[in-house]
DNA sequence: GCGATCAGCT
DNA sequence: CACAGCTGATCGC
């Protein structure tokens, strides 16, 4: 969860993902993302006066970000003052001081953030540097080096300092599964479920946020359906999503959500309450996504675990994981970066400490005159195991894509051989200040109690945060900043007109209970660990590699391109009672800007806008 | 009655 | 494991 107070310490006079306390004084507010947890204060009754009495203070997000937004009625209000921007088409803004009419210009730019629809990171260029602000992110092992954004010519940007998404910034989560190879894992059980019999169902065990749509898209492509969802009203405006999912409760695959929906599944029906229609019992297993990490030596395992006769667990992240993380940072190389969450079992007194060392360190000596290194296209996944997976890829047909509605494209040459060094695994992010720009109470300031060991809030073992957080100066660093070229375009606040339209959601029919003989050769087992690569043996379902040959080609490749050939179109089926699909004509207004940048990459980013 | 906060749950 | 967010209890205005 974001910590973030808000405010950047280089424009003070803007703040991002927080609208509450000293933020309702900003002079322009950035959305990240639509998760709740960077939305504090957003539809507060304060908030929402201060802007009917201002000419100049707006939100500035992406289109997506601001079609999901004012999909919620309470933040409806936003509307007029909510400006939508292009991704990676920098855009300057004037800051105005609306007592004294001082204004100060800053140039913002939108990158693909990759964590949900619509997330984007912003990088802020104005006189006081280079800042960028991740918001949350998953971005891939060398994600950042396609990013022309973040790249002055040949060389890579002066970064200032990175406000960070250090969710899982701790060795511990050193690797997570690569959204591809989730979803080849999850694909496969579904594949192989689904395929027994039209009554063979699953159900999707998503939480109540954005971020899963990938999923959605993928598997509907994989399998030529939709997936069954509570609504559509969100996505009426965005028809690569919306082709996806349905509120047609006869479908194979449902995402969708009750508050008891567990209490559904005990009685064998989906929380839709559906069942088919002529009373066969539906043989219902629910897949749960969460997040699995393996650490650094840990040899990858599986990405789908069986947690019970009919439930499994899917590895899905939202957040980079740490040497994604490494990666990102080291090949930005800021002089500053500040963890906007606190680390998982520390508490604020913990980061607060880290701020200290990090002032104490923060000015010695960093060579002068060094070069960044020059921008090198690196591949775009280089982990072992992934390497292992992958082998042969090029041998197939490019995938279909992942992506919902963005995908980086590579827009550089390929690898240079030993160019460009991995990230060492055993290496600490190099040059880098670390500082703390989380919220404090003030009681949590008091660093003078120390937690020495048997504090109440290290709840789990592993390395010491200070260990990986401790500031290390390398020769490569820099401090100097750079005037950045880039063509700007001003904004002009424009209105996109959301109509609302409104969705049923139906109940409801009896299914008798009958779930068992599930029948692909697996076992149950309610363990419950990972990162334990020698008792996997009772829990693990199915294998990454699985389905590739012994030549490490990936089969599935013509089922794939049939599916791919077949269009959403091509299912009859009718809506949910009294809900109403959007039309297309309704749409695309919004698509129009993100389809620009859809090229197909054989390696797609997973870029969720 | 409303919002903020927190515990509990998933 | 955590995430993101819901529900319900409690408190203060």
């Amino acid at each position: 969860m974001s910590s973030f107070a808000g405010r950047m310490k280089e424009y003070p006079t803007i703040s991002l993902d927080r609208f509450d306390r000293e933020n309702l004084h900003a002079q322009a507010y950035f959305l990240s993302h639509c998760h709740k947890d960077h939305m504090k204060g957003l539809k507060g009754p304060l908030l929402k006066r201060k802007l009917q009495f201002s000419r100049t203070v707006r939100l500035y997000c992406s289109f997506v970000t601001k079609e999901l937004l004012l999909n919620n009625p309470k933040y409806a209000f936003w509307e007029e003052y909510t400006v939508p921007l292009e991704l990676e088409s920098p855009t300057q803004i004037s800051l105005v001081d609306e007592a004294s009419g001082e204004k100060q210009e800053i140039v913002v730019t939108l990158l693909p953030a990759g964590h949900c629809p619509g997330s984007v990171m912003f990088l802020f260029e104005g006189c006081h540097g280079n800042v960028l602000y991740t918001g949350d992110f998953r971005l891939a092992v060398g994600d950042a080096s396609r990013m022309e954004q973040l790249h002055s010519g040949s060389r890579v940007k002066d970064i200032q300092s990175v406000y960070l998404d250090s969710t899982f910034y701790d060795p511990r989560f050193y690797q997570i599964p690569s959204r591809e190879v989730c979803l080849r894992g999850i694909a496969e059980l579904i594949g192989n479920w689904i395929s027994q019999s039209r009554y063979h169902v699953v159900w999707l065990n998503c939480k109540a946020a954005y971020g899963y749509e990938y999923l959605f898209t993928n598997l509907g492509e994989e399998f030529s359906t939709q997936v069954h969802v509570n609504s559509l009203n969100m996505f009426k405006k965005m028809p690569e999503i919306l082709s996806y999912v349905t509120t047609d409760r006869r479908c194979q695959i449902h995402a969708c959500r009750h508050p008891k929906d567990e209490e559904f599944l005990q009685g064998n029906r989906l929380p839709c309450g559906s069942t088919a229609a002529d009373g066969t019992p539906l043989r219902i297993i629910s897949i749960k996504p969460s997040t699995m990490w393996f650490g650094e030596r840990t040899k990858k395992t599986n990405v789908v675990i069986k947690t019970g006769a009919s439930s499994y667990r899917a590895c899905f992240s939202f957040h980079s994981s740490y040497s994604e993380i490494k990666d990102f940072l080291s090949y930005l190389q800021p002089v500053n970066i500040l963890p906007s969450v606190v680390p998982i079992g520390r508490s604020l007194t913990e980061v607060t400490h880290i701020r200290k060392r990090s002032d104490e360190t923060m000015f010695i000596y960093k060579p002068l005159g060094v070069l960044k290194r020059s921008r090198v296209q690196r591949p775009s996944n280089n982990s072992e195991s992934d390497n292992e997976l992958f082998e042969g890829l090029d041998l197939v047909p490019p995938r279909k894509k992942i992506s919902m509605n963005q995908e980086l494209t590579e827009r550089v040459a390929p690898p240079v051989a030993g160019e460009e060094p991995q990230v060492a695994s055993d290496m600490q992010p190099v040059g880098l200040n670390f500082m703390d720009c989380t919220e404090s109470n003030g009681e949590e300031e008091d660093d003078n109690e120390e937690e020495e060991g048997q504090g109440d809030t290290v709840k789990n073992k592993g390395p010491k945060w200070e260990d990986f957080f401790t500031p290390e100066v390398l020769s490569d660093s820099q401090n100097s900043q750079s005037q950045s070229c880039c063509s700007v375009r001003s904004t002009s606040p424009s209105r996109a007109t959301g109509s609302q339209t409104p969705e049923l959601f139906s109940e409801e029919e009896e299914t008798p209970d009958n779930n068992k003989g599930f029948s692909l050769s697996l076992s149950a087992s309610n363990h419950s660990s990972q990162n334990l690569d020698s008792h996997l043996d009772d829990t693990l379902i199915l294998h990454q590699d699985q389905n590739q040959t012994s030549d490490g080609v990936t089969l599935q490749s013509e089922q794939e391109q049939l599916s791919a050939s077949q269009t959403s179109s091509d299912f009859d089926i009718p809506s949910t009672p009294e809900s109403k699909a959007p039309q297309t004509a309704d749409l695309l207004h919004l698509y129009r800007n993100c389809n620009k940048s859809l090229l197909s990459t054989k390696r797609s980013l997973l870029v969720n806008t």
